[in-house]
DNA sequence: GGCAAGTAAATTGCACGCAACCTAATTGGC
DNA sequence: GCCAATTAGGTTGCGTGCAATTTACTTGCC
């Protein structure tokens, strides 16, 4: 009996693209993990954090559309946020519908913190310069493919 | 007031190598969504399928290996597959800590099913093959990185 | 002004990921 | 044979992702 006789290779496991994708983006929170719990941060509220420390306040719209995330995933993140005195969470008053998210010196404090980890990771990733860029690349192809 | 007058380059988002990696992930899972729903699959469960597909059997750990998951994950999405009716989980009658987890008829009837599932898919994501493959070497080569 | 349509967040429910822990079976040394 | 160490898998708890729905507010049209 011969094995897949009919299968096409699309259909095997090792010839799948987008898996190692899927796999790398875990294997990276796995490797932001024990640095980031030095800050008593995940992955994403680090992310969020980051879009903060540049633009200080935005509503949570604004910042889903910056990290590819809707309200369903934001907002239990920005509670989580608040009850770490990181971030607020006030109401806009041009519109009361908004929340606006800002950050709190607390929060602004966790960037010098931070100040080691992009290196620290870089080491354990190793990556070069070119690869990275490669990678980011075609991940930002990928997105904007599939952003219909 | 300069706003991160202080801040390197490397903690400011746009920066970010694998952020776009993370979030292209995500948008493999939600691309891949409207073709698995049709098959009653999950990304996930369709990856493990398709290693079932081409080893029809074998235990939890080795399902691990290929996947780079743990027991946390798969226990339960083998249960799920299992009352699907698509996996058998029996206990190896060789060393009875091991969970043997076999394809079933239904399982692998959906291979043929799972048909045009990559073309399709393929489309969507319009990346050509050579980027495609590309792509897939970069992550390969961060999980070998990460794999420490 | 009043009300339908639209919009921003929040909520609910389900499926991952994974650390930390637990249990049961096996192995290795003696 | 006995017991400590190891190993396989399961459980728990928490944090995402996201579809689907709900709530509260705002806008547009008459």
């Amino acid at each position: 009996m011969k094995p897949n006789s009919e299968a096409p290779p699309e259909l095997l496991f090792d010839n799948q693209i987008c898996f190692p994708l899927y796999s790398a983006a875990n294997a990276i929170v796995r490797a932001y993990r024990p640095l980031l719990d030095q800050l008593d941060l995940t992955y994403l509220q680090y992310m969020v954090l980051m879009v903060l420390w540049q633009e200080s306040c935005l509503n949570v719209k604004e910042l889903g559309q910056r990290l590819r995330l809707d309200s369903g995933t934001l907002t239990p993140l920005l509670k989580r946020l608040e009850a770490k005195g990181f971030v607020e969470r006030t109401r806009s008053e041009v519109d009361e519908r908004m929340r606006m998210i800002s950050i709190t010196k607390a929060g602004r404090a966790l960037q010098s913190k931070a100040r080691d980890i992009p290196h620290q990771l870089a080491c354990t990733i190793g990556l070069s310069a070119a690869r990275g860029e490669q990678l980011k690349k075609l991940c930002e192809q990928l997105l904007l493919a599939l952003e219909s």
